[in-house]
DNA sequence: AATGTTTCAGTTAACGTTAAAGCTAAGAAG
DNA sequence: CTTCTTAGCTTTAACGTTAACTGAAACATT
């Protein structure tokens, strides 16, 4: 049997022209319900499917998605791409996946390339940057939903925790145990979720009576040996008691493993806090206090978003006109899941 | 400025054909260099990005590659994505991530699509099942390498760990114990990754005089949880000392917890072992006993694999012949990491 | 000087799809 | 019976790119 792969196949097999065929594919209100049937049988029993990129040519739009986080093997964005990925296959998109490793080069020459290949949208996490990505966007008209992060200085549309919260909510339990020295070990500091939390910690400290030293503040952890390194020294120079917050689980791990390799033990020694509950750390021994981050929640509420922006521009295009979208900022809430390391 | 998305643009622009633009861009030697010279800088002025979709629909080829693994969160799958991420972006291709979440259904159905898009090429870990997905594939005529796990019946292209050393590797190690009883929590058994453990597995004990009992093989454990309850129906039955051995870190990670619920310790009264070296389980304490696998050259390798695959797909189809593929198969060697849990 | 070759450009057509416009026959309205 | 409408199908054109072909001028070879 020869192959079916065109409109024209179908169009041949069944003596009809290939409008009429596309007509009935699409269910236009043209073809008569007899022979629509008889052509989608003949479709189906000919295992057609259409030539997206045919269609996406002749339409100017594809149903692509650009996904570009930092690393897909980070726990936290791994689940966020999983919401992603399940609400867009939901919609008929695809997600093509890009991993740009916190490097501003590698995320516009993705972006260049998505627009290359006319992606309906992008999803992102902004490497810290000054905001060439979003621009970049802006200027190819590209919708987009940023993830995790958003910018200051510009109005985006983004979904993200609410790191004031997430900060400030760690700090006040760590401040419970009266430790001396409350360190914390935070990310980018010019990444709008590492001042969050800043920001909430700080203030938590004040609210506690508790006078922020400079030096507990530990910027540019990035991996858990980051965290392995910087606990380390901070175990050097300070007597335990001491409390540790940490900017996300992987750095709280890292932390682990210095306290661990000095004999000393959680939470007596070190009252340890992380970020994302990591699912691993909710099983392992000891079960890692951390404020949780509906991941996945956050990945889908994106995606759906994204499709959104994505519904409201096709019709702006339609009617060639300015599409007219607000700006929404979506805050997920943080909990704290007190466990076994503080 | 108006926006220059078009070879046509740039055509204007200069005063030139379209075709000459393309050739130039294209690096076709009718341009002489002073032209070719002066429409590349243009380009470049007018950050011109060719029309991919238009491209593929001419070519009749994209430069996308369909990545079908059971679930990207996965800490396991997430590395060898991120290996064929790596790889693909390198070569020009990108990657759409899909999850089958172990769905023969969910498959079949991705690769319906992809077949609609018109990919290059697919990298998949087939779900347990009748080899439905290959067989979709070579009707479709669409390169593919299998990752992770192959099909016995059918003869393919793979790149897959070396699973019956593995098995061997961690039951002889458990042996050396001399624990009276030897489990093996396995992953679905008809997949040919469980059943390659298992028989090494089975010869190591043999190898060390030991009779197996079919109790001690328990199959079906997919994730944390599963391990958990495996371990602890084990722990209820048997008296410790106990050696376990799983299919995956995942699993070992739950089967710890039954272990520490009980109040036992590892690895004196349990000797475990997991699958997968999982980068977490090295940083905690315990440190898991594991079987190292090359996950991001498994990714890699498989992605480099494909490539191959459709550059000589490429050119049959140029010279209209059959292409002429000789199947490749590539087992990756595991590593025995003797941790803390044995 | 006549002929062949090379260089460098332009013209044409096609990839599969669908929106828009066109056409015909049947049915409705006057 | 004529005119208008509608249902249901077909024809045409276009999306941006590039392979194949065509052509003119410059250059090389006898």
């Amino acid at each position: 049997m020869k192959k079916v792969t065109r409109l024209k196949d179908l169009a041949e097999g069944l003596n009809v022209s290939i409008t009429t065929v596309s007509k009935a594919l699409n269910d236009h209100p043209d073809i008569s319900p007899k022979r629509k049937k008889e052509i989608l049988d003949y479709a189906k029993k000919m295992n057609y499917m259409p030539n997206q990129v045919a269609r996406s040519f002749r339409q100017q739009k594809t149903k692509l998605i650009g996904v570009i986080f930092s690393d897909n093997t980070n726990p936290f964005y791994a689940r966020v791409i999983r919401g992603i990925e399940e609400v867009m296959f939901r919609h008929g998109y695809h997600c093509i996946l890009m991993n740009s490793y916190e490097d501003v080069e590698r995320e516009t020459q993705f972006i260049d390339e998505l627009r290359g290949l006319n992606v309906a949208g992008v999803l992102l996490t902004p490497a810290a940057g000054n905001g060439k990505s979003t621009r970049l966007l802006e200027q190819y008209d590209i919708p987009y939903v940023l993830v995790n992060r958003y910018l200051e200085k510009e109005k985006n549309t983004y979904v993200a925790l609410d790191d004031y919260q997430a900060g400030y909510m760690a700090a006040k339990h760590l401040c419970s145990y009266g430790n001396e020295n409350i360190f914390f070990l935070n990310f980018l500091p010019e990444v709008s979720s590492s001042k969050g939390r800043e920001a909430g910690y700080r203030q938590a400290l004040e609210d506690c009576g508790v006078a922020a030293r400079a030096e507990w503040i530990i910027a540019g952890c990035m991996n858990q040996n980051d965290g392995y390194e910087a606990a380390k020294r901070i175990l050097e120079k300070v007597k335990p008691p001491v409390s540790i917050m940490c900017y996300s689980d992987n750095i709280a791990i890292g932390a682990a493993g210095a306290v661990q390799e000095r004999r000393y033990t959680l939470p007596h020694d070190v009252a340890l806090i992380g970020t994302d509950d990591i699912s691993l750390l909710s099983f392992l021994s000891p079960r890692f206090t951390t404020i949780g981050v509906p991941k996945m929640r956050m990945g889908r509420k994106g995606a759906e978003l994204l499709i959104e922006r994505i519904r409201a521009k096709e019709k702006a295009d339609e009617l060639d006109e300015e599409s007219g979208w607000t700006d929404q900022q979506i805050l997920m809430e943080p909990e704290l899941l007190i466990r076994e390391t503080s």
